[in-house]
DNA sequence: TTGTTGATTCAGTAATATTTGAAAGATCAG
DNA sequence: CTGATCTTTCAAATATTACTGAATCAACAA
């Protein structure tokens, strides 16, 4: 396979990921050029390299850095912006996971332990089986968040290799 | 709050959260729907609660046992089919863990693969960051790999036993 | 101040995804 | 077989989401 075809695949992988994932596809894909481009990209470049309108590009671009993926770069001299990727992959991971816990996990929890407060009218079986159901996907919820938090201090290998250890 | 009106609001969380996360909207409300009603229900109790369509409801029933999260049941004498969900968190956890990793991960740590492979030109830039980039992406897509897998065959107190040790 | 370059916004348009509802298919009793 | 009941399918309609491109804004040099 050689280089160009397997950027493009890679660039579309993300995308069809990304949107699997909820996450917009032309964002997952500008992010997957900047992984892979060696110097930092210009709206311009983005724009041909992906086919996308100026437009596109820069909410695009915006939007990633407001998840903390990209980053802004200012040469001296020039009025130009561009743009490069944080290429470590742990970094990448603990971001989308970070943004994701407060965006999405944290109201969540937040509206269950609201939920979790109903009055207990105990006969109805419909009242027991709510505030039981309730209870447990919270306690989830609340298991899964501490190990996101876990997963947001620790390094890369130490995580990993704690992991590792269930494993055996 | 009452009963009904939490009811209400958990439907609609459970649907905003699957949609965030790719999943479609009405499923997730069938489902949550399903996840607080003690009796199994027919596929009329769900149009009517959730107030759509009949094809919409026996498409979503049916996606969700091809998800494993509900079950048919068929109640002697009648004809009707009555749906029920698994109500215990750690499994629907596990179904939409193992299901996920069959239809999204698998499938790009394959691609990933292929991509590793290609041929190594590494005079060029571009292509020294595109294989390092892709191998240390295929290496973090391994790990949470081997981390889904022993979820997958754990017991739930075990599993964030095991997680909290890792806490302190 | 004016011209140039580049970034941003957003109303209109296009593309995708979801839903409906009616027709067709199954299953069963009589 | 026929009618009754229930399920499934799918083309068309609708709703949602994303994209475009031209206008506007901002920064700067001359």
């Amino acid at each position: 396979m050689e280089l160009e075809e397997a950027r493009l695949k890679f660039i579309e992988a993300w995308g069809r990921l990304g949107s699997e994932w909820g996450i917009n596809r032309t964002m997952a894909q500008v992010h997957a050029l900047l992984l892979i481009s060696p110097e930092a990209l210009t709206t311009e470049d983005v724009m041909e390299q992906l086919s996308i309108s100026r437009g596109n590009a820069n909410m695009n671009l915006r939007d990633l850095i407001g998840w903390g993926l990209i980053e802004k770069q200012h040469r001296p001299g020039e009025r130009k912006e561009y743009f490069f990727a944080d290429k470590d992959t742990w970094n990448i991971a603990r971001q989308v996971a970070k943004e994701r816990k407060k965006r999405e996990l944290d109201p969540v929890i937040k509206l269950l332990n609201e939920l979790s407060e109903i009055k207990g009218d105990d006969k109805s079986k419909e009242a027991k089986v709510f505030k039981t159901t309730v209870k447990d996907i919270n306690k989830l919820a609340k298991n899964v968040n501490k190990t996101l938090e876990t997963m947001l201090k620790a390094e890369e290998s130490w995580f990993w290799g704690s992991m590792f250890k269930l494993l055996k």
